[in-house]
DNA sequence: GTCTATATATTGATAGAC
DNA sequence: GTCTATCAATATATAGAC
């Protein structure tokens, strides 16, 4: 059996850190360890990312990036656990005392904004999915199911009282999810099919025009 | 330079393969690995398989595994191929000449039955999209562009003839690529969010019947 | 065609000098 | 804290017997 995660070599246990104050030169290389890994983790994935790619390009030896944190997996973890907040906070920011159209409309700007911003988190959380979340999974039983079934009664009562039209609101969540997520995480192919000439930023704006008009009226052209 | 696709160990020229007709039997063991492959491939990507994997997977040695496939890289390489025409094969079928709304509606069925039926497929394509499309780059600007642009031409026109609403039909299809290769490839997320209760099967039908009523009406509901 | 044994490179992690 | 050197495990691929 090849468990992937299983830490290699001999005995390691994780080396105990004295529970002083952390410097600034410190954090700033930890900073700066983070920001490469969230590079290289993005792009293969847990198991293709290697150290030594980690360590080049936050440009520092192999030995020195391991003095900071002691296991790759210990690299992973913070990146996870620093994106998981910031990924939930537009869902979260949904107002169930705010007007329904605007707070769906902002909901999926925000969202889109963060695949803008923050493409590699999103790609680190979709290689996470593709591979069953085996890091995060307890997290999206407990937290993310909970947020969201909290979020969906929200949208479910705006239906209830016709603001909305009547529609699954997981599977409204979903899809707003997946188009937005979409931006960043098959990047590449948005960028192919586009061509050269529309691959400028202003795709973001397009994408959020397209959506908006897509959540709020569809295709089909009301007769009249 | 940490070359993840190079072919490793001593000057390793692909072994010439006579032009023999292929027995039953050949089929048959490459069918067997293939599958495998795919397993294994579209779980932890092309790096992080390993031909241990699947061979194991595959009830072979690894030797013999890769007699039929003398490397790594050739078996992703007929996957990707095997899969592209398969997954292409929807969006060609949406026809000109056919009514716009039942032709775009039953396009996003037909995608989202491939979610469901070869969820393996959509991840290992996934995959490759998160890394940057390495190995099909070629493909996504060439033919896949090509087929977008007619097709975008095609629900433009139905634009034109104010058969739909207006909205920009690249960012239409991106929206149907993403809402229902997410059943797929979140297709975890998509579990824990619904709970166990609601993971049965019927999740598609319920995915089915959200995404038409998006595409063709939105959440807005219309006065009167 | 299939197997055992093995060559060679890569990788995660450690030892120990400075 | 940082570096060079190196270990042990893993991984791709090959050699050669049968």
């Amino acid at each position: 059996m090849l468990e992937s995660d299983r830490p290699k070599g001999r005995g390691t246990e994780a080396r105990q850190r004295k529970a002083r104050p952390i410097t600034r030169i410190q954090r700033e290389k930890q900073d700066l360890i983070l920001e490469a890994a969230l590079d290289v983790f993005s792009l293969h994935g847990f198991r293709g990312a290697t150290i030594d790619q980690i360590a080049e390009a936050a440009g520092m030896s192999k030995p020195n990036l391991l003095y900071y944190f002691p296991r790759k997996e210990d690299i992973h973890k913070r990146l996870m656990a620093g994106m998981l907040d910031i990924w939930l906070a537009p869902l979260r920011h949904m107002d169930s005392d705010g007007d329904p159209i605007p707070e769906i409309r902002s909901y999926i700007r925000r969202k889109l904004k963060m695949s803008r911003d923050f493409p590699r988190q999103s790609r680190l959380f979709a290689n996470e999915m593709l591979q069953g979340a085996p890091r995060i999974i307890d997290m999206l039983e407990g937290e993310l199911k909970t947020l969201v079934d909290e979020k969906a009664k929200v949208i479910g009562g705006w239906m209830d009282e016709g603001k909305l039209n009547r529609a699954d609101p997981y599977h409204l969540i979903f899809a707003i999810w997946a188009t937005t997520q979409h931006y960043a995480d098959f990047d590449v192919q948005v960028r192919a099919v586009l061509g050269n000439d529309r691959s400028g930023e202003g795709r973001f704006e397009d994408a959020a025009c397209f959506l908006e008009q897509l959540f709020m009226h569809g295709l089909k052209p009301q007769r009249g």
